[in-house]
RNA sequence: GCCGCCUUAGCUCAGCCGGUAGAGCGGCGCAUUCGUAAUGCGUAGGUCAGGUGUUCGAGUCACCUAGGCGGCACCA
């Protein structure tokens, strides 16, 4: 007999072979008829698979959370049939759930069109009401993988040939249509329910990797129900609305031109809202004992020989030659220049640890099917820093480091989600002994920081492990700004050393670290988390002045002089437009605060302020307002020292 | 870089089976001075991304190039 554990904490015994579905009728018949899943010891497995063991167990119906994954693999199987029914000869490969759906690689001579979608969406959902029962099979892999090549699914026979020898694979048949699967599924097609909906075509390597041929993938999303798929659907939209490419435009803060693929040009709004970050940014390292440095932009092809990057990064750097023949190339990166700005003069240990700050600008020629608004182009400026430090030190400065990006984040408005900790990949420079310390280091840092690191397999550099920060946004999403690299390599190879305590020259270790990243995706971070509608300190323009009549003219722009005094950003609107016309444009512009001057305003010496998202106001003397909005319009740092003293 | 899609006025977009361009917003001009999310009238804007071809005729079809978008790969 199998002990079953049930979630209310009772336990009952069953005759091994009993599936989750007899387990549920033995409950209640209710219960059995809506049983889609059986969770075993928190794996999920089919209804019908008969136990063999016993454990915690749980049923599951088609509404619980650990089912949607199961739905959306289910819908991905729907989807191939559907495919190979309307085009035969399309061979299947794979088709896994996803966050938010789930896709499937097909391998097809001629490209499917979006119109393709709409009659395979059709399709499938025939497929759904036919409810075909979806049934396990055990299959010898040889007999598989025979059989899979003998019916032209040459792509399947690979992925079986993957699997050892001797061992059995699991089949799913769905009426006449059958796929390779490891499963769970749940007992029908129907069970999948139909609130789903393809949604692009892409292209994507066999196995994903560049050298395979191409496959098509459809994506497409799936809920447990229409509400959800509603609700995504409108997620979507309003992610869309905030598309910082889009608003960047709106809003007049930057635009990018063919001529310049992957390059920037900065409008005036835009470019207040860098230095706004900058400066932010700059008192923040300053008080965190930062020296801020300057390397040069374009430097000779000898330079990038020693740091190894001719070598070794060469495609992805811009490369010129001068008149007289020499060959430069401009700095894909700080790092080799801020090891001859710590190798001028001699170091002492005393120097370290030396935390060494740029606004870097740098290059990279990056791939042109990368390129993305802001948040990936070719010509970007790092904040970036290196500290120098001894090892002993690594774990102290991380943890600094860990405290002082976090206060940064908050500053502005992003929460995180978690900190990653990339580790060793597979192609990599050292020794095993080498990455467990290195690992182990910054794992201990994390920790000494208070924060507990999700691990990242394989995803560190291929020097050194690294902490990554991944942010969460205001409506959920995620973008991974900030890092922290440890670099044991970079200093050997440039010969970067300090006089020790007992006279004897060592090594130094590096840490590379930004806590924006660049301030180009930084900013279209920034962008898209306020969907454009900045807190005040941000704000390009913070205030307009907007009369009302012609006659607060004078008045208008005696105001706008006294709030700019008082070092705010702000414009006038003295056009002879209606007040209505005026709100309303400034307000789609997201100014945060409207200050409309009417005859009355003018009067009394007044402001009747009115703020983005509230049709309320407050009327207050010039000299108020002035107080108000320039104590408001505080960076979070410089507010905070205020509130200290 | 690879696969697919897209590119029409400053912006957002319409243009059926090929018959030589249209709207709204914005701009400009005039009138209106009107108290919190669109005042009215008038008017100027286009080598239909660029190129080659098919055709009596191409914004519409084919091919090439560039850029953009969605993915994939890349992000040392």
């Amino acid at each position: 007999m199998i002990d079953l554990i049930f979630p209310d904490g009772s336990k009952r015994a069953y005759e091994p072979g009993t599936t989750g579905k007899q387990v549920a009728a033995s409950i209640a018949p209710s219960l059995a008829k809506r049983a889609v899943l059986i969770k075993l010891d928190g794996e999920l497995l089919d209804v019908d698979r008969p136990l063999e063991k016993g454990g915690r167990f749980e049923i599951l119906d088609r509404n619980a959370p650990d089912a949607l994954e199961t739905i959306r693999h289910d819908v991905s199987h729907i989807l191939a049939e559907a495919v190979q029914e309307l085009f035969p000869g399309t061979q299947v490969t794979i088709g896994p759930a996803i966050e938010d759906g789930f896709y499937y690689d097909f391998a097809r001579e001629e490209p499917f069109s979006l119109d393709d979608l709409a009659r395979i969406e059709d399709r499938m959902k025939q497929i759904v009401d036919r409810d075909e029962p979806i049934v396990r099979e055990v299959w010898d892999r040889d007999e598989a993988i025979r059989h899979f090549r003998e019916i032209g699914e040459e792509y399947k026979a690979q992925i079986i040939e993957g699997i050892p020898a001797g061992e059995q694979v699991s089949v799913y048949r769905q009426g006449n249509w059958k796929d390779l699967c490891r499963g769970p599924h749940l007992p029908s097609t129907k069970a999948a329910g139909k609130a789903f909906k393809l949604t692009k075509l892409a292209g994507a390597y066999w196995r994903g990797d560049h050298r395979n041929p191409m496959l098509q993938r459809i994506y497409g999303t799936a809920w447990a129900s229409e509400a959800d798929l509603e609700a995504y659907i409108r997620r979507l939209e309003e992610a869309e609305k905030r598309d910082h490419r889009k608003l960047g435009r709106q809003m007049d803060l930057f635009h990018m031109q063919e001529e310049g693929k992957g390059m920037v040009f900065w409008h005036e709004k835009g470019l207040t809202l860098w230095r706004t970050v900058e400066a932010y940014v700059r008192r923040r390292l300053d008080a965190a004992g930062y020296q801020e440095v300057r390397t040069p932009q374009v430097l000779d092809r000898v330079f990038w020989e020693k740091s190894g990057h001719w070598e070794k990064y060469r495609p992805n750097m811009f490369v010129c030659e001068t008149e007289e023949g020499e060959e430069l190339a401009l700095k894909p990166m700080n790092c080799p220049g801020h090891v001859q700005i710590f190798k001028f003069g001699q170091k002492s240990y005393r120097d370290l640890p030396l935390r060494m700050a740029e606004f870097g600008a740098c290059h990279r020629y990056e791939p042109s099917g990368a390129l993305h608004g802001l948040m990936r182009v070719r010509a970007f400026t790092q904040d970036d820093a290196h500290i120098f430090c001894r090892e002993d030190q690594i774990e102290e400065e991380t943890a600094r480091f860990i405290e002082l990006a976090n206060s940064i984040h908050a500053d502005f408005g992003l929460e995180r989600d978690h900190i990653a900790l990339a580790t060793r990949p597979e192609v990599r420079a050292g020794s095993d002994e080498f990455w467990d310390k290195a690992e182990a280091q910054m794992l201990a840092a994390a920790r000494k920081a208070g924060v507990e690191p999700v691990i990242a397999e394989g995803d560190g550099a291929f020097y050194a492990p690294k902490l990554d920060w991944v942010l969460k946004d205001s409506i959920g999403r995620t973008w991974t700004c900030g890092t922290i690299q440890l670099d044991y390599v970079l200093p050997e190879r440039l010969g970067a050393e300090y006089v020790a305590e007992d006279g004897s020259k060592q090594r130094p270790v590096m840490l590379h670290r930004a806590i924006c990243g660049s301030l180009e995706r930084f900013i279209g971070v920034l962008i898209e988390n306020y969907a454009g509608a900045f807190p005040l300190w941000l704000s390009p323009v913070q205030v307009v002045v907007a009369t009302i009549t012609s006659d607060a003219d004078g008045f208008a722009l005696q105001a706008a002089e006294r709030l700019r005094a008082a070092g705010l950003r702000v414009e006038t609107d003295l056009r002879n437009e209606k007040i209505n016309y005026k709100v309303r444009e400034h307000s789609l512009a997201k100014v945060p605060v409207i200050a409309v001057v009417g005859r009355r305003e003018a009067e009394e010496g007044k402001l009747a302020l009115r703020r983005l998202g509230s049709d309320g106001q407050q009327i207050l003397t010039l000299d108020e307002a002035a107080n108000v909005l320039a104590t408001e319009a505080q960076p979070p740092d410089i507010r905070r020292r205020g509130s200290e003293a």
